[in-house]
DNA sequence: TCATTTTTTTATCATTTGTAAAAGGCTCCC
DNA sequence: GGGAGCCTTTTACAAATGATAAAAAAATGA
């Protein structure tokens, strides 16, 4: 995936925007195992994938819990230091070798301020983001483990051959012994 | 609480800004019990609260899950017809009667086109949302029925005065049985 | 290829949570 | 003051999920 196909998913830009936008990416690489970003430190990148997935997961207690997957078109992002400028909760590791595009969260922040397509665009990201999050929850909060379990594969099948399941377990918010019971029932 | 208060607490606006979103408010008023949103209805309108407590509600099989409270100075939408311009899955209902802002969907989004002030006000609009979303989405996956009970309890102990407790325990994710067992314990 | 490590499944038991039904409280209105 | 209706709590039982341990399967690396 390139630069112009990730932005215009977003929204579309008007071709001088877009270029100003473009001209603040920088294409990073790293490899599988890589920790991107870091809990508790206020980050000062957005990245997008262009090739690769990613998790985010934080720890309560003593154990580890995946909260969200991110690949091809998504940005990741520590939405606490973005909106807040606080430290955020979440470590992000590469699950794969990754190429990355680089964007710094001051660069965008000045484009915002002199550019109205830019600001538009950082509104329907935003939005976008938004969006996927309540679905997230309200599929949390409505269905069964089950339930969204076959929701993830319907929805993102290829999650299932590109990450083990105890990561999909925790992200799904069971064990990894019940996601073997529910697999086995099916 | 009044206008400015509302607009404020989302981000600040140059005055000039400011007034031109004002005037696209028109003050309402309705009684506890009217559904204010419709599941299933492209929304065309955004209401702020005034005064007033709301609650989003959805279906799963037959019974209603509440997913969502609104108190004073906060933005009763339909996220998915405000974004997505698609069908929403919650009613809203006034739990009080309310006194609320009404802003045209349309008129807010032809001020994004024409005014960056209001652009990024909507983008922080968003953003703000998001956080709170996340938050919720992020104390469901990491917390037991009876850490988000306590957490209700400290940050909102309002609402467990105005709300009935089987709105909160469905609120929570449990049933009304589960809530007052853990009453009982604490 | 074989040995080692990692991941997934299976089995058992303990705990939590849900369902259904009943009882107790509270409020409102006549 | 006393019902009627709604809200909340309690109880008993059933179902689902979690914890732990161990076996089986798959992936990794020398």
């Amino acid at each position: 995936m390139n630069a112009d196909q990730i932005l215009d998913e977003i929204a579309k830009l008007p071709e001088e925007s877009k270029e100003l936008l473009k001209s603040k990416l920088t294409e990073v690489h790293f490899p599988k195992g890589f920790i991107l970003l870091r809990a508790n430190k206020v980050e000062s990148g957005i990245y997008f994938i262009r090739k690769g997935i990613v998790r985010a997961y934080a720890y309560q207690n003593d154990n580890e819990i995946t909260f969200w997957f991110g690949s091809e078109g998504q940005a990741v992002i520590s939405m606490r230091s973005y909106v807040e400028g606080l430290p955020g909760y979440e470590d992000i590791e590469l699950l794969e070798d990754c190429e990355l595009l680089k964007l710094k969260m001051s660069d965008l922040k000045s484009l915002f301020q002199t550019d109205i397509h830019i600001a538009n665009w950082g509104r329907r990201f935003a939005e976008r983001e938004l969006i996927r999050t309540e679905e997230r929850l309200i599929s949390r909060q409505f269905r069964t483990a089950q339930e969204r379990y076959a929701a993830l594969i319907e929805t993102n099948p290829d999650l299932l051959k590109r990450v083990q399941l105890g990561y999909i377990a925790s992200y799904l918010g069971i064990t990894q012994v019940s996601l073997s019971r529910i697999r086995a029932k099916v």
